[in-house]
DNA sequence: TGCAATATTGCAATCGATTGCACAAACGTG
DNA sequence: CACGTTTGTGCAATCGATTGCAATATTGCA
């Protein structure tokens, strides 16, 4: 900016004003910074325009990970989120950071934020950090997480009906006659808690008993899908059906029931959740819970914009459905 | 800061080194200062002291974006190389910055680097863009592209070698029997081009003739698959294996060819091209040239990495491999 | 021509950090 | 006790922008 002022003959201020496009300068003056601007391929420091306005537009997905498991980024959910957000953070003109945080250290996400680097946080993975969440939430950090609305919240959550997702599965299932059916995924966590929540009100409706052994718990990862699905297997529990609690966990269930040759859906109904992009690919297409992807990144940035110009909003249940292909027939 | 250096009897020359942990300082007074800076939640304002150092350790992923189309980030291997991005520029004690650049706008690419925003570009999406991406390079913007490497390029490439690619695919179809290859693809975008050059290589290797009417121009998205397909069924132009250029691609071809009775692989064999996860639980589990995207990611970083600290890094081709399964028996 | 009103421009302080240099206190030595 | 060292701190300039206020140039009008 000093090189533009001095090839413009002018003063700094001049330069920062015209770029600005201030009433205050002279057009032929304007034209010519713009000019010189242009031709010496000048941009704006950003971070210190951001240094002195105290501004920013820059906002953190922060993903939580498990230093002692190292995990990778892969799950196709997760990684559709991400996209989603991508687009609905650039649509409103915002930057956007991604950050991987120590999932027992989620407060260094507030740095995030109270070191400037970014406006508001949208965080990924509620898992089991309740309290931490809570922590940030007291402490003035604007931050939205995708995940279930808990008792005892103080942080804003948007994240999709887990009961009413639950429900729609079950009752899909037990009014295709199916009874034993298989709950496949890890209750621990908030998400998976609600749709076992619906499950058992199902069953419960239609003077189904609650079997525990049919509760089956796994991971979100293909590796723990198998060697849970293998469990179950082993053990001999009869069931007719599975209710998994992601599409990719649903596809190794199917994958797995092949190989032993059961059949889906005439031996076991299997039902997912999410409706990835795959699940209509998948061979036989994938009965499945829909949490629509593209409306939740756009509700996640409109609620972290609307806490951030000091608005209250209030945790967002997002509208489940059901989309009946053909494992569950 | 003002606040510690207050509170602490001392003034901010003391606080900032007694932070950084510089050995000028009384080590009592450092405690001091560490304590008050934790018990006030204080972070520093990395913005300045990024201004100040004139440092920065931020590296742009540009997505280029069809501003017609308005295209959403959804295609899966695009969604992993994002993830096995987020990792591999984490561990190397990066930021990560998405930003989504208008296609016809590459240019504007450069402002992410020259206002300072981030130190270094990973680009996925080479498309059609070579002109714009030589003249980021022309301007010394450090830049690293996923895709092909083209003569007279000026920037740095990392892709997996799509000719090699293309000739396993080929001759491994050839080599099982079939002979009436479909290419499915764009052969407009530099990578496919190079993947047709090995399909037709090993053809001729085989002195099977090279039919024109076997390419079928496709996009890499569901919708343009579906109707590349339908074309070529209606056209009843006979074939006995599809070779498309992504997984995505192949699973659309075959569920589209299973509603026409048309079995997979006993009538058509096919393989696809990425190896994502999905693949291996696809049913039947899906022939595919392999690219390490975990490796992608890493090499990519760490080409970015050498171009940043001065060197010339050149344009590197990473290996494939053929992953049989069962959709070309 | 003289003076007020208006249009442009520049000076200097500021955002929050870092750091070279100067200075003061404490210490060691002859 | 005087003087050179070592140690610890503070002052003030700096990074690249913005902006209130003052200063100057231009114009309009009596």
């Amino acid at each position: 900016m000093v090189d533009i002022a001095r090839l413009a003959g002018v003063s700094t201020s001049t330069v920062s004003r015209a770029l600005s496009g201030s009433s205050l300068v002279n057009d032929e003056t304007k034209k010519r910074v713009a000019e010189l601007a242009r031709s010496l391929n000048y941009t704006i420091n950003i971070g210190a325009q951001n240094l002195r306005l105290s501004q920013n537009r820059t906002i953190a997905v922060v993903i939580p990970y498990d230093a002692a498991n190292r995990q990778h980024v892969s799950d196709p959910f997760f990684l559709s989120m991400l996209g989603s957000l991508a687009d609905a953070i650039t649509d409103c003109g915002y930057d956007m950071l991604i950050s991987r945080v120590d999932a027992d250290r989620l407060d260094e996400a507030a740095q995030i934020y109270e070191g400037g680097r970014a406006i508001g946080i949208i965080l990924i993975g509620q898992w089991q950090h309740h309290d931490q969440l809570n922590d940030l939430a007291v402490r003035r950090v604007p931050i939205v997480v995708w995940g279930a609305q808990l008792p005892q919240q103080y942080y804003c959550t948007v994240g999709s009906n887990n009961v009413e997702g639950g429900k729609l599965a079950t009752e899909h299932l037990v009014s295709h006659g199916r009874s034993r059916i298989v709950f496949f995924g890890d209750r621990q966590l908030p998400e998976v808690s609600h749709r076992y929540a619906g499950y058992m009100q199902i069953l419960e409706n239609h003077h189904i008993p609650l079997r525990e052994e049919l509760y089956v718990s796994s991971a979100f990862t293909v590796e723990s899908g198998k060697q849970a699905l293998h469990q179950l297997l082993k053990s001999k529990i009869p069931f007719d059906a599975v209710f998994a609690c992601s599409d990719l966990l649903a596809m190794t269930v199917i994958s797995g029931l092949r190989t032993e040759g059961i059949h889906v859906p005439h031996d076991v109904a299997v039902v997912g959740y999410d409706d990835i992009e795959l699940s209509q690919h998948f061979h036989p297409p994938l009965t499945t819970v829909k949490q629509s992807i593209d409306v939740a990144g756009r509700t996640l940035v409109e609620a972290l914009v609307e806490l951030m110009a000091g608005k209250a909003p209030s945790p967002l249940l997002l509208p489940t459905s059901l989309i009946v292909r053909s494992t569950s027939a």
